[in-house]
DNA sequence: CCGAATCCTGAGAGCGCTCTCGGTATCGAA
DNA sequence: TTCGATACCGAGAGCGCTCTCAGGATTCGG
């Protein structure tokens, strides 16, 4: 591996030179950056982004903490935040931060710490005030996507919000027997997400003088086979069934449509659904849904960072921003059968 | 941020020391790195790994080449690589290496060059002559999962031996008149796996004596849509419908299903599907499937480059490894009614 | 035509570590 | 006692860059 040095002697000038030259900073006459770069490409020469990063401080990688890899929401994110990393120049780090605690701490204690990584993204994080703490003393800029997250700017939908819109509909449509099939609270990695959809939820019912109970609400898996077993059992009884079920997320309706399919009961003839994610899979399902793109609040997240790193004094504006979702009707949502029990 | 001088000073020995004690290399009283140890966490020191990558050459990050993140197989594999690296004390670098040649040439040219990384795990990486042969010139330990691929140990199941044991498990139910819906092999990222499963769907029908003609097999998308559309496409004639199909992907063979299920066709009591993978929703199906665990495969993966970089020496032994697959029998598959057509 | 501003280049210090080398202390075997 | 092996520690060179600083060349307005 052919040092600046050797680059310097070939082109004939000076190690400084080189460095500008290949760099871009301060001035270099157009000739010698040509015969700099000749040199540097004949030589098939490439500069150690360590040495640079220990004179310069920067390691030009961004440091992204997710909780799961395999779902399309966060698979998305992922695949929106490399894009717009990879498109400024910046590497991707990736730390998957499951509940396991060890794999964890060493993460916050060690990884995150060396000195790799310029900046920081974090995904639907629930970290303990200890993390978060940890995290801010680091003093590099930090994203979240979720949130509010104390003291990090962070971005999301509104989630009372999209589930309020999604509820909304299904009474403007004129159902008033609606349950709800939610995540389970007891699951770590969701920064409130589910008790915000539950409340968007109840606010509507609220709102439209709707009765919420027990009886109104199902926790279960946020995926398929979650929906597909909370269906069941929702609408295994007839007499207590809903005309209406509002899905925290898609692949939970879709696990819903699919119960609803296998006991013969039609959607949206018999039962309406509708989800929040606009998943790909929503199309072949019919599925009316609240939409959200998961892989461009990971490029916003990006641009939040990149910004701070590269505009000296710039911090964002606000706390926490609150991207849109609009309604896309598909053909599982329809106004309730005229018989049906109200 | 304190360096190791303070570190030294605080503890009263010299930089000497301090880095032994807390790298663990060389010797170091047990009084002494306790001193020193102290003294580290009382500064909140925490070495540099730019600096220490500058004079060992050794950056403890593993690159990760990936043509697609959000679909069950490679989020799987993400997840084992990253957990297995992790665990080693390596840092994950994640490139996701798609069709767009831009970024793709940007990636190779540019990224991993930068003597960023200590390895480089590719994930079915279609590549070019020349691209391996870049890969190769970086002289770094290197480790494919799909394959095989010229001059990179790699990694997969069998995959026409898969399609073969798919399709013989029909062919042994009783099945004549058998279905291949495989993928598009205009695909880039497909590392000949398409071709490899048509050619075991082949090899045992040619086994079994049965006939193979343009009509034994569809091409479609890699996903659930996918196989809804060809499912639709070859359910709908029911004068040429087959009484089994082999899809290529447990995705693929979920949009069959479901096609089937919208064309009144009983699965498996009119057709049996049966996929490759054992997906996740493959239970909730009731789909027979050639499992396969890429988290796994992802582990092993790791397990090959970091022996590469740490013992010495130490090569690969095989050019290729067959990982092992096998039948998972559930109730998408069966024998043909007795009046089927054959 | 002169001084100031601008453009271009090189010498060399130093980023924060690790590692070699040499020196001292300790200890068991000869 | 002597000697070699082993344990421990510090001084200082150097990893491959970037950046400051100083100096020379060029341009330009007055």
């Amino acid at each position: 591996m052919s040092g600046i040095e050797d680059v310097a002697l070939r082109a004939g000038v000076s190690k400084a030179t080189v460095s500008r030259a290949l760099s871009g900073r301060g001035y270099v006459s157009s000739v010698t950056r040509n015969k700099v770069e000749n040199a540097a490409s004949e030589l098939g020469y490439v500069v150690s982004s360590n040495a640079s990063s220990l004179v310069t401080g920067r390691t030009n990688n961004v440091g992204v903490i997710i909780p799961v890899i395999n779902q399309w929401f966060f698979g998305s994110i992922i695949e929106g935040v490399e894009r717009a990393l990879i498109e400024r120049g910046y590497d991707l780090m990736l730390y998957n931060l499951t509940k396991n605690t060890e794999a964890r701490s060493r993460v916050f204690e060690y990884f995150l710490v060396r000195k790799r990584v310029d900046a920081i993204i974090a995904v639907t994080l629930e970290i303990s005030p200890d993390e978060a703490a940890s995290l801010l003393a680091l003093g590099k800029p930090i994203a979240g996507i979720g949130g509010p997250l104390a003291g990090i700017p962070t971005l999301s939908i509104d989630d009372v919000a999209a589930a309020r819109l999604a509820t909304e509909h299904l009474i403007a449509l004129g159902h008033r027997n609606i349950m709800h099939v939610g995540g389970d609270s007891a699951e770590l990695m969701d920064f409130h997400v589910h008790s915000k959809r539950l409340q968007g939820f109840m606010d509507a019912l609220g709102a439209a003088g709707l009765p919420f109970s027990d009886e109104s609400y199902v926790a279960t898996h946020f995926d398929i086979p979650g929906g597909y077993a909370a269906g069941k059992q929702i609408l295994g009884d007839p007499r207590r069934r809903p005309t209406a079920i509002f899905a925290a997320a898609d692949e939970v309706a879709i696990g819903v449509i699919l119960a609803a399919r296998e006991l013969g009961i039609s959607v949206p003839d018999d039962l309406s659904v509708i989800g929040i994610d606009n998943h790909p899979l929503a199309d072949l399902f019919g599925l009316t849904s609240i939409a959200q793109k998961p892989a461009k609040q990971g490029e916003q997240a990006v641009d939040l960072v990149i910004r701070q790193l590269e505009t000296a004094g710039w911090t964002p504006p606000n706390i926490h921003t609150t991207v849109p979702a609009q309604l896309v009707m598909r053909s599982s949502t329809s106004a309730p059968r005229a018989g049906a029990p109200r």
